[in-house]
DNA sequence: AGAAAAGGATGACATTTATCATATTAATGT
DNA sequence: ACATTAATATGATAAATGTCATCCTTTTCT
């Protein structure tokens, strides 16, 4: 079992304001994963009843919409937490969580998790900036999604996945999602999306290898994404 | 001065976890304001350092796209507070508010509420949870607009504003909103808005009187939505 | 009251986007 | 390795939505 105080990503969450014991300890409450690409880690609807901690991988929060379609609510990659908000409303999930790629999660209960809310105010505190950092996001999102055109979205989100996790060795988006997924994120019909990945493509901005996505002209793409 | 804790519309927000005492010392910091129908509560951007309570009327909280056009992010009425994320993520305000009727609103700064904050466990329970259901309802937001047509979103729209604010007397929906403005909250051209209200009404779905709306046939409406 | 301005309604048309069909390419299972 | 399936790509077309122009109605101002 491997140890919290030992973890890198602890850091990156809110759980960088436990001390040392309370990491001690938490290492015996918590249960590590292994999910591969594809696998779900909840559903939308489950009581989830505690927390993931993302050692490593990315995953996307979708929400399904009436007319069968998955939305792509965010992605979160590693260290980061899922699933506060249920914790903290008392309520199941709203979102479901499935893997983009390999990933190592922990899960923490939420009896264990709970104490700390109350004990450590830096804690609570660091939990309910990223709730609100999160609603700021959506409210961002909502505005993309209903003023801007597809063309608009497609560019905005292509910078933004540049900007969240970077770009590997060969120049390419550090994150590999199918054309149907990048729809999901920008919301709308796959054939949309691909024919404009082929535009931007035309048109010099993008270089497209299978999954792969080069940018080649962000400061056009951000023209555009305007 | 009116007294808060002798004040009703406390009861619907996260201030009812303050006991008496605590109600009397907010008596004494908070300030209250009139704000006309139209009239601005604070603008996006701004530094607001505190927290409005609404007691009496409606307003609209918007953000302005690149495009120029006002997407309404959020309606809030009688009882809900203005101002919580910006308070506890220390920046400046995302939204603006804007009043959607004449208003009585109370100011309670920033230095003064937080006390309670971390003094009293209960209130921010509360105020946290009410983030986290706005987070909810976002995300359920953000599905309908990147995947419903205009028209599922309008049927929508008018189903949760009689939900939300009830119907007056005459049985019309009870806040009177611009075609403009019920544009911005589903995310559409005001000409498209107009057009479907029409094709609402020539399908006997709605009745149209200036900007008073009556909903005629809710399930048909509901049926649209979805 | 009357003029001016704002808001609402509608037609004509352009543009965007979705849908359906089908081809091509890549991934997967046995 | 080959068949099967899934993913990507593209064309043709329909449907949804936006834009511009114009007219009508209501509100506001003096």
């Amino acid at each position: 079992m491997s140890k919290c105080e030992q973890c890198i990503v602890r850091e990156f969450s809110s759980l960088k304001a436990l001390n040392k014991d309370e990491l001690i300890q938490l290492s015996d409450c918590k249960t590590s994963y292994t999910i591969k690409k594809g696998e779900t880690i909840f559903e939308e609807g489950e009581n989830v009843n505690g927390i993931y901690c993302i050692k490593d991988g990315i995953c996307k929060l979708t929400k399904l919409s009436p007319n069968g379609k998955d939305q792509i609510i965010k992605l979160v990659k590693k260290g980061e937490l899922l699933g506060q908000r249920s914790m903290i409303s008392e309520e199941p999930v709203n979102l479901s969580a499935v893997a983009l790629e390999d990933m190592q999660v922990c899960f923490i209960p939420k009896s264990d998790i709970m104490g700390y809310f109350d004990k450590n105010n830096q804690f609570s505190m660091n939990v309910m900036r990223t709730i609100c950092s999160d609603l700021k996001d959506s409210d961002d999102h909502m505005v993309s999604l209903a003023q801007k055109t597809v063309k608009e979205r497609l560019a905005e989100t292509l910078l933004y996945l540049e900007e969240t996790f970077g770009k590997s060795s060969d120049g390419s988006l550090n994150v590999q999602l199918s054309r149907e997924e990048l729809s999901g994120m920008i919301g709308t019909a796959t054939e949309s999306c691909i024919r404009l990945l082929s535009d931007f493509k035309k048109l010099g901005l993008i270089e497209l290898n299978g999954k792969k996505i080069v940018l080649k002209d962000s400061s056009k793409l951000k023209r555009i994404s305007e």
